[in-house]
DNA sequence: CGTTGCATGTAAGGTGTTACATGATTAC
DNA sequence: GTAATCATGTAACACCTTACATGCAACG
């Protein structure tokens, strides 16, 4: 038997989690959320409130985490949860660890926009000039994560990774607007329609 | 009733599917995957080979593809798909259909260099080197699709959508090697280790 | 005194994966 | 003839979400 106890076959959202409990002392479910709405969402995901719970839970089960606050018996009372050393070793060891697993980019407007050839030129130019403006918002949700962590001490690491996201959603608003330049010089017979009179 | 069949509240991977049966007139399930492997994947997803099987199987009951070949019946035989009209009108109104969903960048190295703090910089650097690999040579994944599909009609979408990824992918690279760049001038002490003999 | 934010969960169900089993066809 | 590729699925399970239920605290 080695000894690292209940560390094992974790999927990447736990050790995300247990990550989130290592930039604080202590962390209600209810924060952990919200740490990862704010920072995680932007380069891996952002779970839904229930799962944080679920995962918590578990990660309590194999001594990953500890609850101080009201036992497991009593329900719906603040529970605070704290990383123990075990799980500061287990997510130090999957940190540390390279991995093949490839990058996913989840996209569903370029998903909508490949598919442009099934819908007319506008509205796929909506679409697609809709996601710039969420996408323009998102930079900005960066960048005041960036400032709220550049005035903590001990957050080189996230602003880091926060600035390399930042780039990533920069360069799909350009590959976005590349794409709606392409499609004015494709279609150009259907894209002035709103300035110009339709033909006769 | 409306006339909107089958088409309920499909995931936007049905729809995927769906798409990629849109580019030509009939294909395998084991044509599907590879076509979801060669372009899909770079901006949305690649889903698993049985994945793939059981939602030809949902589309093929809710009517939005028919097959060709061996009936349900006979198990192990081939089978080709084709989309019917209503898949593709399916298909259709989904791409015009605007959307508030987020992208996901789902980046498992990021999220490991974001836990830098509590590993050696050494690892971090030796993580982010390795995706900076791995991610050249998904660009080079991409140019090779994006060169077989410039040469096909009609695939005017599909060559557009592969350069709005090819720059998201391009801005990992950057952000990586950025990030590396961070990583000297934030730990000189450390990084300097292979070439310098270690202090007495 | 009502709304917003904090706070905790359960139940049910859909989405997606891995592991496995099986066989036909093509190329060397 | 045998290896690789084509080709098809099932079973079991893990992951994650939505919908729902509950209640306290602070602010206006």
């Amino acid at each position: 038997m080695s000894d690292d106890a209940g560390a094992r076959d974790l999927p990447a959202t736990a050790y995300a989690i247990l990550g989130i409990l290592c930039f604080e002392r202590e962390l209600t479910a209810y924060d952990v959320k919200k740490w990862a709405d704010a920072s995680l969402r932007h380069f891996y995901w952002a779970p839904a409130t229930s799962h944080v719970y679920r995962e918590l839970a578990r990660l309590e089960d194999r001594g990953l985490v500890e609850a101080r606050g009201a036992s497991t018996a009593e329900p719906r009372t603040k529970r605070v949860y704290r990383i123990t050393p075990g799980g500061r070793a287990a997510v130090a060891r999957w940190a540390a660890e390279p991995t093949e697993e490839p990058t996913v980019v989840k996209h569903s407007v370029a998903l909508r926009a490949w598919l442009g050839h099934l819908v007319l030129a506008d509205d796929v130019r909506i679409i697609v000039e809709q996601h710039v403006a969420q996408a323009r918002r998102r930079i900005e949700e960066i960048d005041r994560s960036i400032a709220v962590a550049e005035t903590l001490p001990a957050m080189t690491y996230p602003v880091a990774v926060l600035r390399w996201a930042r780039r990533i959603h920069e360069a799909d608003v350009e590959g976005a607007e590349a794409f709606l330049a392409d499609l004015v010089r494709s279609a150009p017979a259907i894209l002035p329609a709103a300035d110009s009179p339709p033909a006769p």
